[in-house]
DNA sequence: ATTATCTATAGATCTATAGATAATGC
DNA sequence: ATTATCTATAGATCTATAGATAATGC
């Protein structure tokens, strides 16, 4: 039973329940009940619900933005960078389904929360935007890619693969399937939001 | 003061704040405060705050997915069609941005209300669809545009539309640009969003 | 009389804290 | 001694209801 502290079952059952139903409708109470310890440990622990839920949404927030930077980082041309990130992208969220749900409502809800999304972004922006600014600005000159921006290409990109786990809950239910075909579905459609993305960039 | 009867105006203050905040980051007590009436009237026009929500939320569901069905009845070609369709999409969006964060977010808080959702489409759907389904099944055998289904262009269309309000908060944060030229921004995204669309149907 | 509004309150949360006890490490 | 856990509870919600009063329509 408790070859896990303590303390690392509740943040962990806490991540959970958060991330399945947001901040404003997890009780500590609930929390306690489930990790069976009293209610006033998560206190004794992490001096308040807030400053619980803060550890977990940094942490949060960084996985899934994390995700975007190595393939930018790797030494091919440009498209090619532009499909890993993609295909990354969206395993990243198969991976973890809830969570482009769980930050945006979080965000959505208090505003405050935004400032740690905004330097997670800012930080990798400033690592990989140069060089890649520079990247396209070639690619457009040289008459290979479309005239367009880095922020219109993640945006056509975040949408995209976003957008299938966010309605997933209405999709599930319009597609009656087994769970191994709507995997098989998902892979296809990560495919397609691929060649989208990539067919927008053409000049 | 009492031009609007206070039920109306509970109603119409019920559904400022319930868009705003969701169901269950409203309290009965808030609209009251705002309405300035008592709290028990709430209870007293709409039985419960439940019943209440349930009122408005049908009702927004509805301007969300009827946008959709007009352009889609008119004669003109089947791209033409998709073509209104995302705009006027994009536009209803524009006039409701908080509206998919809201429908998500109370589907996903509680799934019950997939029902109300699931309804509409199905109405929309078994109207529009057969005829439609079959324009597609005749423009792919031609080869004007690309093996595909339906749902895929819905899917397409609304991920790409509903990603640019759904990520509103967080972009707004990276474009410091007075608010008439966010407002060209978001047209120029309009037609963009189209473009692919479009393009993604090519054969 | 009927309908609209208010007062007061029960009962169910929920979070954080003070203080008691149990477990552990030296 | 120190750290981990529990008991008990204050104080702040929040929703729904019972019952009193005020306003309205005949």
């Amino acid at each position: 039973m408790s070859d896990k502290s303590m303390e690392q079952t509740i943040l962990e059952t806490a991540e959970r329940l958060f991330i399945d139903r947001g901040f404003s409708l997890t009780s500590t109470t609930d929390i306690a009940k489930e990790v069976g310890c009293n209610q006033s440990l998560i206190n004794y622990y992490f001096r308040s619900k807030e400053k619980l839920f803060q550890t977990i949404f940094k942490k949060k927030a960084l996985v899934f933005l994390a995700s975007l930077r190595e393939p930018l980082e790797a030494h091919i041309p440009l498209q090619e960078k532009i499909r890993v990130m993609s295909e990354r992208h969206f395993m990243t969220l198969s991976e973890n389904a809830k969570l482009p749900f769980f930050i945006l409502n979080e965000i959505h809800t208090n505003p405050e929360r935004l400032n740690v999304v905004k330097t997670i972004i800012t930080d990798i922006l400033q690592q990989i935007s140069p060089s890649l600014n520079e990247e396209l600005a070639l690619e457009i000159q040289e008459g290979r890619m479309r005239n367009t921006t880095l922020f219109e290409i993640f945006l056509t990109m975040a949408s995209l693969n976003i957008g299938v786990f966010l309605f997933h809950p209405v999709l599930k239910n319009f597609i009656n399937k087994p769970n191994d075909e709507l995997r098989t579905l998902l892979l296809q459609r990560s495919q397609e939001n691929t060649r989208i993305l990539l067919l927008s960039l053409e000049p």
